[in-house]
This record gives structure tokens, sequence and C-alpha cells, in this order.
DNA sequence: GCACTTGCTTACCGAACGGTAAGTTACCGA
DNA sequence: TCGGTAACTTACCGTTCGGTAAGCAAGTGC
């Protein structure tokens, strides 16, 4: 480890600039966040970071993939502590739903805007196995074993979507109905969460 | 109505500048569309669209406001037609989901994850008429009347979710899984949507 | 027939973009 | 102590960005 507390010693670890663009990226996109704001975040030269990461887009590629493989970890550890899949699936989707802001969820849901035009990107291969282990998870739930893995899909994929649709629009919905509106309706999502999903899993294709 | 049959004559309708932008915005966000890419989708000058708006600022907004409009009078026409709010609900969940790419949902979506640094937006009005009248819907639904507002909105905007997120993915879930699976998986969907839906309008607070 | 408006055009502008080139400074292993 | 390397810096570069200025052709009103 590198030693920092040398007078003059400041230079940056590499998930320094990582953690700074990934916060950047996840509020304003790609397009949207530029080098010299990543730079101006960490008070060093742009080149600073075009000195660690060759380009903008293997910088993107970086915190994409650092990203997706947070999401999963956070997946796992919850996949090896609760009992049941149901019970499962509810404390993953109420952990990603209540991840401060600025995150993972904001990042990922801007990559599925992005992607589009700039074809396929390292950072879609660790949704997959991502994704694959939901499905996965979604037909252990008493009743869905029969179930298609497509269908299994759809039900995963609507559920995260139910709860990171939300978690993106803190900042609108607080302007749309005001600070008193926008606090009861943290409160009352959780709740109203789970019983969405669980209403969802207990009924079975 | 202008005369558009006399020869030389190509003037361009400002719904014709709205519906290229609309696109363009919704493709590539507000900092990846440029006016440039605007006025090149209609072979005109990139002065002509500032022309016409001011700025880039307001073309936006402009889009912005059609857009929740737009949204507003789909959402109005099936709550004329259907007759239960249960089937309102969910006939307009499922037209949202089926619609065209690149279109109003690409763009909404957008915008929740844009708002966040350029404060409030004209569009956020819009959305708030349009998000109130589905509240009114959701406590309309047996079982529903002494919902919350609160709880009536967190419910709305996780169908909304479900629904949405996936209608912005598709080019990633076509990566992802590839052609087959992406197909069975557009057939599942809505068929396990409106199973969602059922399930969680039937399990009241 | 002539001023006025509409709907553009070409010609620019300064700022910001991503990226290259060439130092400079500090540390580290031999 | 000396060579190499990691971690930067300053100085540029060409391109693209949103936006301004000025002009011009075609209709419109009087």
């Amino acid at each position: 480890m590198a030693d920092r507390s040398t007078q003059n010693r400041k230079t940056r670890t590499r998930d320094d600039f990582l953690d700074a663009a990934t916060l950047l990226f996840a509020e304003r996109g790609y397009y949207g966040a530029s080098l010299a704001d990543v730079a101006a975040e960490l008070a060093v030269s742009k080149q600073a970071v075009l000195h660690r990461f060759a380009s903008k887009e293997r910088l993107y590629g970086e915190v994409l993939q650092r990203t997706a493989e947070h999401l999963e970890r956070q997946f796992d550890e919850v996949t090896q502590v609760e009992d049941s899949a149901e019970e499962q699936l509810l404390a993953f989707l109420l952990a990603v739903g209540s991840s401060e802001p600025g995150s993972s969820t904001r990042l990922l849901m801007r990559e599925l805007l992005d992607n589009a035009p700039r074809a396929e990107r390292a950072g879609t291969w660790y949704l997959k196995s991502f994704l694959e282990g939901l499905i996965e998870r979604v037909r252990t739930v008493p009743g869905w074993e029969k179930a298609s893995r497509p269908r299994a899909l759809a039900l995963a994929y609507q559920l995260l979507g139910a709860v990171n649709y939300h978690s993106i629009s803190h900042a609108t919905l607080k302007a749309i109905f005001g600070e008193r509106t926008y606090r009861s309706l943290e409160r009352e999502f959780p709740k109203q969460l789970e019983a969405t999903v669980r209403a969802a899993l207990r009924s079975p294709p």
C-alpha cells in the first residue's frame, strides 16, 4: 500500500478515480460528464485521468464493469443469508431500492438507455450473469418451478423496474409533489413494494 | 395551412422539427443529441432550428411538454373506454408498454434521470397532473378506496416502473440474450404484466 | 409596388470537448 | 547512485458545441 502520510504525497488510487467517475456518469450520463469534470472532482488535471485510463470510453467501461460486479455481489450476499427464495428476492429488491442516489441503479439505468446507439458493451455481459441469477431464483419460488425461463425473466424484469424506476426519480418526485408528500411516499414505498413483490410471486402462471 | 405544392417550397412545419427532436432526445439524451443532429435529420441548417426555437433548452422544453401531453391523452382515452378501474389501469399499462421505441417512454425516463442537475423543468408540471390521474384511478379500485394517496402513488409508480423499465431495454436485452430468447420474452412480458398488475391491485393495503 | 414578415442561409465566434506530446517530480529496486 | 517507472503537469491541437450577426428569397398586406 502506498505511503500516503508523507507530506506532499497526494496520489489518488485507482478507486478514487472510479468513484468520482461513477458518480458523475450516474448523475449526468456518458455525454453529460466530461473528463474535465472527473478531474476537477479529484483536483487533478484532465490528463491525469487520461494517464490512468487511456480514453473516456475505457474509463466508462471500467466504471460499468465495477458497478455490475457490485450489484451482483449485493445479490450474492442476500441469497446466502435469507432462507426462502421469496425472502431472498424481497430482501434484494428492498436493498437495491434503498441504496444511495448516484449509485449503481442510476448508472445501469442509463446504460440501458444509452446502449442502443453504441452497440454492445462490456458491462452487458456482467448484467447477463446477474439476470440469469435472478431467473434461477424466481424459479425456485413455490409455484414457479415449471415457469418458462422467459416468463421468469419477465417477472424479474418487472420487479426490477418497479424498484429501479422509483429510485431514479427522487429529485423529480420531490419537485412535483413537494417535500411533505415526497417523504410520505418514501415511507410508503417499501411497504407497497413488499406487497407488490409478494403478490406477484404468489400468483404463479 | 402553408402551400407546400409550389415548387421549391420546402418549409418544415413546427411539428416536423419537434418530431425529429423528440426522436433524437429520446435516443441519445439532452447532451447526446446536438442541434446539428436535429438539423441534419430535416436536411436544414443548424440555424434553422435556432430560428424556430430560440435555444436548445427551449426546444427540449417544448419536446418534453408535447410528450407529456401525449401520454396524458393516451391515459384519458383508455379511462373513457374501459369499464372498471382495474381494467383501465391494465389497458393503459399494456398500451404504454407496447408503444414503439424512441417514443415518450424513453424520453420521460431520461427526464427522470437528467432532471436532477438542471433543477425544475416545465415538463415536470405536466407529469404531475398525469400522476394525479393515476393516483385517483388506483383509489377507485375495490379495496383501495381507503388507501392513502402516497400509498396509491407508490403502487402506481411501481407499475409504471415495471412496464417502462422493460420498454427501454429492448436493445440491451436483445444483446444479452440473443434474438430467440428476446422474442420469447416479448411474448411473455404482456402476460406476466397482466398477472403482476392484477395481483398487486387485488392485494390492497 | 413596396414595406414587412417568415423561414431560412452562410459566415462566424468563443468555449468546451477528447486526445497527443513532452516535460517534471517522486519514489523504488539493483 | 543511477535507471526506470508511476503519477502526474503544462502546452497544445483539431473538432464540435450552442449561439450571434447579417443577409436573402419568397410570400403577404396595404
